[in-house]
DNA sequence: GAGTTCATGTAACCCGTTACATGATTCA
DNA sequence: TGAATCATGTAACGGGTTACATGAACTC
């Protein structure tokens, strides 16, 4: 039940066409809720059956031309209303743990290269959220309205010092020893 | 493609029937992988139609008759080709940051009594996984065997010492203001 | 007018989730 | 013998993934 409210933040905070959505998201929202075009155009017909969403009337709807969608009141409702939900964190699912996991009943050859690989992606990632940081949210003065976008961009960094931190002491910890 | 592998490693350790697997599941695996019975079952019929395991020809197989799993040589290679794949991290999926960020567009009324509740399901969790690493892996000698298991705990010890951390700061950042 | 890019879709599959069904065993 | 529990399943649904289809606009 994520991806539809996903849609609604984003188009409420610029209405957009399906293609459009699908950029946005690769650079901002994507970065804890990703997604395919093939989903949003899906969700996107959904939400507008729906009565959540509306094609803007200046662009005629019509295969292969672009369709412009706004978010109507009972849109922001429904997301009003799940922002304020109660809802638990989902379960971890992580496959390098469960492969750490087999390797230690079946042996782990290149095991210690894999997870060099998984540091090296962690640190890409984190090294472009610190960009972020520093490109939208400057020291000197931060908005008010902006506090929890940035708590957020904080979240995305803190997750990946947690994986570069981890791997790390996992690489010292195998390389320190047989394996 | 990861649970056909967690259920052959849980097998490997110790064969075990569907029901008996999923609650090994629950206290072991289950905490990055989890499960339910009807998916397991599901998958352990498509592990023996494709001869990576085999009902123990002990038990006799009838409906609600307990039938007993182990791994064959196949279901072993299997597994060991698996754990050395290379495989980049699962995109993040996170609900909790997309509501706040739908939060810093509609607004966020009881989003911090949110934010507590999930800190405090954080703490139980960090607190079991603490537990079960004293009880476990006691600091004076840890088996040389046992080094990759330690490190996918301290990964999960880890990963709710970020979210304790992380919900701490949000909190008192939120309350630290107005909203 | 042929190829490339922009843009909107369709279809099929897999896996996780939820609800329900049914047979065997134990024990009050 | 009836209820509770153990154990193995079936069925239906939804969302995420992958591959493919098709129309419109621009560019050489």
């Amino acid at each position: 039940m994520s991806l539809p409210h996903a849609i609604l933040t984003a188009l409420l905070e610029k209405p957009s066409s399906g293609l459009e959505l699908t950029r946005r998201f690769d650079r901002s929202i994507g970065y804890f809720w990703p997604s395919t075009h093939q989903q949003i155009y899906r969700e996107l017909g959904k939400l507008e059956k729906a009565g959540h969403i509306r094609v803007l009337p200046t662009a005629q709807p019509a295969r292969g031309q672009r369709k412009e969608y706004e978010v109507l009141p009972a849109g922001r409702e429904a997301l009003m209303a799940w922002v304020s939900l109660a809802e638990d964190p989902r379960p971890v699912r992580d496959p390098l743990l469960l492969r750490m996991r087999a390797a230690a009943v079946v042996g782990a050859p290149g095991l210690a290269g894999e997870l060099r690989r998984h540091l090296a992606l962690h640190r890409a990632q984190l090294a472009e959220y610190l960009e972020i940081e520093e490109r939208d949210f400057p020291p000197e003065r931060t908005a008010e309205e902006d506090r929890l976008r940035r708590l957020v961009l904080r979240g995305g960094i803190d997750l990946e010092t947690f994986w570069t931190g981890w791997l790390t002491r996992a690489i010292d910890d195998l390389d320190g020893s047989g394996s």
